[in-house]
DNA sequence: GTGGTTTAGGCTACCGGTAACAAATTTGAG
DNA sequence: CTCAAATTTGTTACCGGTAGCCTAAACCAC
């Protein structure tokens, strides 16, 4: 019923000025008459209200759409916010995406995504991009930047909410958690549990900002502990994946024969590391116990289930979400909201593999 | 260098206009020596090439970066395609993301993703947000669309591909591969290892139109082989979970204690299945096969590893870039490129689960 | 009725680029 | 040196909406 151009043979695409055309009022009323939605927000009068709806009526058989272009360049809003994530291939960021977009779309406005691939230069480049079509507000994951994409994000003067880090210097709001703590907590359970030699198996510390935290968070706890440190291995380039794991196993083992639990930067190694011990005929969690980090579907369906620490994703692009409408709103009506930080929770998740 | 306001304290952001003034040439001369690359296309003079370079320095001095919103209203070019996928969550259409990125970038097009959750109904909305927007090509997923949605298309006048099955009634373009075929191979492959009391596992039909698909190529070679029937298994919604897999191992024992083999339309299905059995104590594959499909990294790093159907999903994504692409190009040089398919191959991956 | 107040709808200007055409300048062949 | 062709730059007119302001009409109390 809403065809984009006009469906009998024109070439041209149908403009408001048609409809206004047709229903014999101006450009004007049409656009007022488009903008509040049917039933809603009618003035008491009557007869307003009867022409409201043939406009819409008009609209409708027409088959006219708002053109968002037009829209955009007249307004200065562009109805849409950029959120650039990762990965697409990682049920935590799509997660937070799905969260996002629950929370943003309610307000009409639309969640356009990119992903970086872990490159901090992809980010820019995407960015850049997305900031030439003037979004209202732009969601970033972590804080690992190029000084550009910094200065690029100050200089549009667009609000801007980092999520799933906290950051020492963010660039203005923040949504997320520490993974330093969360790997820590995790030490802790596992020391509690009994487990005294443990070995930690992340990527390449330059390449993954949330893996290197958790590292640096399972150092910190061994060393709080009194435990051996020193004992952490880089098995590749983020994200670190299930074959990773499982090359990681031998190398740890060889490394340190003694090593009685294997703690994983996310449960896709954890997951090639555990298959690698029941292809070796290890017992898990009897000769070596491992754990994750992520709470994705595999460490919940595997056999033994994975020990692993579950974060809220979800809750995090609902909290970014809610956090940036409110900057937007504010941006909207001429203030600017303080640099606000909302602190997601995580949960251990203590199962079989430990 | 390049942010998008004028860094030192003024509101307004820098244009066009702003560049040309302190050059001291036209608007006109800004904007094309902007559009051309700094080094590429010199006419000859040299005068022009100078020119042309202290405009570049100039933009960069003055951080200014064009209004895409503005470029796009008055080029009626919008410079993006738009891309629908099913979930973000899901390798495969995460890798046709990434080959279609890949594909298009070159050319200078942005891609803006949009996923559906497997509803034909969001995907409706999103496509109508995606369209005023006024893309310059659209790639769907599957050929399951609303009517709506359907007529937005043919209305908008833009070239569009649909990814991922082989259509009998195709909107325009089409990139993909059958995957009743693809399945009823595996049959034949399941066959030729001895199988022959096969049970298919997979999410309520109307919920996902590949797994059908597949559903229906299962029935079709099993008729064809003479072997039992009517043995499938509808286990929920699509996506179908690996929980899902896991709850319908029993289901299928229950029904069809004989069965040997349990096809499952996904390899997150397949795994799940495959982890029950260990917990179960079922021997795989010498009391049970299992296969899966899609070729996800599960499936190769599991153990036993996962007999599955592999798809090229980088290569569609590639392809209906490619694809896409010709077809704007006709369509700005005023022509229509006559609907094209593109078969992309698929292969057995024969592990240790069968 | 009357006058002040509210509300609806019309008019104009403009957002920041680019297409299309016109004018100016350079180039090169004869 | 001259003139036609090629190339560069300038001028003008929009693209399709919405902000801001203004007038006209309806409402309401006294």
């Amino acid at each position: 019923m809403t065809p984009v151009q006009t469906p009998s043979g024109g070439q041209r695409p149908v403009t408001m000025a048609d409809v206004a055309a047709r229903v014999g009022v101006s450009k004007m009323t049409v656009s007022r008459a488009l903008k509040r939605r049917v039933g809603a927000k009618p003035g008491g009068r009557a007869q307003s209200e009867a022409l409201h709806l043939r406009i819409h009526q008009a609209a409708e058989e027409m088959g006219y759409v708002v053109d968002q272009t037009a829209r955009t360049f007249s307004s200065k809003r562009s109805g849409f916010v950029a959120a650039l994530i990762p990965t697409l291939n990682n049920s935590n960021f799509s997660d937070t995406a799905h969260g996002l977009t629950a929370a943003i779309e309610a307000s009409g406005l639309q969640v356009l995504l990119g992903y970086s691939d872990y490159d901090i230069h992809t980010e820019e480049r995407l960015l850049r991009a997305m900031l030439t079509r003037r979004p209202e507000g732009v969601i970033l994951t972590g804080g690992s930047h190029t000084p550009l994409a910094r200065r690029m994000l100050k200089a549009a003067g667009v609000p801007v909410v980092e999520t799933w880090d906290l950051l020492a210097d963010p660039i203005e709001h923040m949504v997320g958690f520490s993974n330093a703590d969360a790997t820590a907590e995790l030490v802790r359970c596992l020391h509690a549990r009994g487990y005294r030699r443990m070995v930690f198996m992340g990527g390449l510390p330059n390449s993954d900002a949330r893996g290197a935290d958790r590292r640096q968070g399972f150092e910190r706890a061994i060393a709080a502990l009194g435990l051996p440190g020193g004992r952490t291995l880089s098995v590749g380039q983020a994200p670190v994946s299930m074959a990773h794991g499982a090359q990681g196993v031998a190398q740890a083992q060889r490394q340190w024969p003694d090593m009685d639990v294997l703690v994983c930067v996310s449960d896709h190694a954890a997951f090639g590391a555990l298959m690698e011990c029941e292809r070796r005929g290890i017992e898990v969690p009897k000769q070596l116990a491992i754990a994750g980090f992520g709470g994705f579907e595999v460490a919940n369906a595997c056999h033994p289930r994975l020990t692993t620490v579950a974060v809220d994703c979800v809750g995090i692009g609902r909290a970014a979400g809610d956090l940036l409408l409110r900057a937007i709103h504010a941006a909207h009506a001429g203030q600017r909201l303080l640099p606000e930080t909302v602190v997601i929770p995580f949960r251990m998740e203590l199962r079989e593999s430990t």
